[in-house]
RNA sequence: GCGGCUGUAGUAUAGUCUGGUUAGUACUUGGGCCUUCCAAGCCUACAGCCCGGGUUCAAAUCCCGGCAGCCGCACCA
């Protein structure tokens, strides 16, 4: 690992660039030049085909901006923000919640602004700096705001995370997925964070491109089809209890993390394995890796439970690359309450349930005469007691006395009768809980090229992006040896049916064969073609492979039967 | 957002303190020559003082402001 030159190289050859750069740029954005355009294609397609073709989750695009009462609801207009103040001395600026709570040595989760003010001027909070007085509190909110229309009155946000757009539409997925559970929706696109002052480059950006699946699931049944065959897959688990005991990470398989409730459940280990695998495939070995549990003060206003891969990197030690969090019920309770639609699924029992339920009946012979004009009223009242706390009163007093207005009724036990009835329950509504699995996909690929990075050991040796192969963004170079006429001609027809082939092709004359190999090495173009002067007359060509720089003469006919073997390592 | 350091072709740098010729060098890149398998050589071309203002006869150089990068603090639901 060395950031500094793997960047350097990720620059240089059209990875990374910084934005807006010719007028002096802006912290917090990042372009993808031509070769990392491709590469976080080749990412997100590989994501595509992990969770839509292989676990048959369906995608979905929604806008990126939203109109004020999804962020409202989803408690983003609220929690997103921190409350600020500035010391008017040294103009030091602080979390005004945090040195409250420092200084006074009291929670004060849950004031708003004006409270939070006046515990300032009363407990005569000062500036931690150099003591003296405190602005005002202002919200700091990390999303950026805008203005939908042109009379601009109703005010939008660019989208914090793509999972909003996903909860919104439930009504419309439950359908599209016959009101089945479990399924799995997933969103890949940008969301906006107005982060106060990002550095580290790519780890924290502005604007980013996330990969969310939400699982919606069964509360009851957070158990998974495919877990009988993860279930001895080995992870490094740092959970919670183990981060507070200051103890090292657990080594244990799937199964006994769900087993000794390490991991909540079934559900979410799959999910942490899925995503281990993902890394695993893009060249990020597991000693790299670690999966560590959100402590419960540091856990977002919406999860029930969430476990960070984090990545080991030279420069920021362990970064979060992916969360995966149990959202439980709160998204969709959250929307519901808000909008007045019932998000909720009905679940058909697979047998009807008879249930037995204890009523009071009134005996009418009698209750109708005593209570003649009364008795209606009488009646809808006894319907919504508690029938046990009724039969209680009567069997211990002998009356049970009912309050209309200011009349009250006694109730006698020859006035009514306790009945059981005996009904079916075909099913129940039930608000899902989701899973989600939430990638940061310019931190992934900040993790797959710092990772692919070899650095040269030697002086015969050099630096280049050892790429898995299926993510290369060129996959073949063709090279004539010498820039000589009749060696470009066959290299241009070998180059034109590669690229029919559906491959990324680079075709290069310029400069010596050797240096034609290093700089193709230098992008992590796994494979390189040459055609030599036996090529015109025997049809063979060389074939290189990057990663061991061997060579192999093949037939012409071979090379995309070769390729595949080489594409599928 | 605060403080410190830094900013010269694509990259790495010389020059900045002590203002003064056409801003030098290497690599890279393009074109050409040569060349039968791992950045060889030769010729040639392209390309630079972060931006704005000030001081001065004269600013890459000194001063102020901005922007960006790095480090520390704060922030990162």
């Amino acid at each position: 690992m060395n950031h500094d030159k793997m960047t350097n190289i990720s620059v240089k050859r059209g990875f990374l660039w910084p934005s807006f750069e010719i007028y002096s740029g802006v912290a917090g954005f990042t372009d993808y030049g031509p070769l990392g355009a491709i590469l976080k294609n080749n990412i997100m397609q590989k994501w595509r085909k992990q969770y839509i073709t292989e676990e048959g989750f369906y995608e979905i695009e929604s806008p990126t901006v939203s109109p004020e009462e999804v962020l409202r609801a989803s408690g983003h207009v609220n929690n997103f923000t921190d409350p600020m103040t500035q010391c008017v001395n040294c103009k030091d600026v602080f979390r005004a919640d945090h040195i409250i709570e420092e200084q006074i040595k009291k929670e004060v989760d849950g004031l708003d602004n004006d409270d939070l003010d006046k515990l300032i001027k009363e407990e005569e909070i000062q500036c931690p700096n150099c003591g003296d007085k405190l602005t005002e509190i202002w919200n700091y909110n990390l999303m950026f705001k805008t203005k939908i229309g042109a009379k601009g009155d109703k005010i939008g946000y660019m989208r914090p995370e793509t999972a909003q757009g996903i909860f919104i539409q439930f009504k419309r997925l439950s359908r599209f997925f016959k009101n089945k559970l479990p399924f799995g929706v997933v969103q890949l696109g940008k969301a906006y964070r107005n982060e106060i002052s990002p550095r580290q480059g790519v780890i924290r950006l502005r604007e980013f491109t996330q990969a969310e699946a939400e699982i919606f699931v069964n509360p009851k049944y957070k158990t998974h089809p495919k877990f009988s065959k993860i279930k001895d897959v080995e992870m490094v688990l740092n959970s919670a209890v183990t981060q507070i005991k200051n103890e090292s990470p657990l080594t244990i398989t799937a199964k006994e993390a769900v087993d000794k409730g390490i991991v909540a459940n079934e559900i979410l280990v799959y999910q942490i394995y899925l995503a281990k695998k993902f890394l695993n495939e893009l060249g990020i070995p597991d000693k790299f890796l670690r999966f560590r549990q959100h402590m419960p003060n540091e856990m977002a206003h919406y999860a029930l439970d969430c476990w960070d891969v984090e990545v080991k990197t030279d420069r920021y030690g362990w970064v979060e690359i992916i969360g995966i969090a149990d959202r439980g019920d709160y998204d969709l309770l959250a929307h519901s309450k808000h909008s007045n639609e019932d998000l909720n699924i009905y679940i058909q029992y697979d047998e009807p349930k008879t249930q037995t339920k204890e009523y009071i009946k009134p005996s009418m012979n009698t209750f109708g005469p005593k209570f003649k004009q009364n008795a209606p009223a009488i009646i809808k009242k006894l319907e919504n007691l508690n029938v046990d706390l009724v039969k209680k009163e009567i069997e211990n007093n002998g009356k049970y006395i009912i309050k209309i207005n200011n009349s009250s009724f006694e109730i006698l036990a020859t006035d009514v009768e306790f009945v059981e009835k005996t009904e079916e329950v075909k099913g129940e509504k039930i608000t899902p809980h989701v899973i989600e699995p939430s990638f940061g996909i310019d931190r992934i690929i900040y993790a797959v090229l710092i990772h692919s990075f070899h650095e040269a050991e030697n002086k015969e040796d050099k630096d280049y992006f050892k790429l898995k192969p299926n993510i290369a963004p060129i996959q073949v170079s063709v090279f004539p040896l010498l820039n000589k006429k009749e060696l470009n001609e066959i290299a241009i027809k070998i180059v034109e049916e590669l690229r029919n082939y559906g491959l990324n092709v680079d075709y290069d004359t310029s400069g010596t064969i050797g240096k034609r190999y290093a700089r193709c090495d230098e992008i992590g173009v796994p494979i390189a073609i040459t055609i030599d002067f036996d090529t015109l007359e025997n049809n063979s060509v060389t074939i290189r492979n990057r990663d061991d720089e061997t060579q192999e003469r093949i037939d012409i006919d071979e090379i995309k039967t070769k390729i595949d073997k080489v594409m599928k390592s």
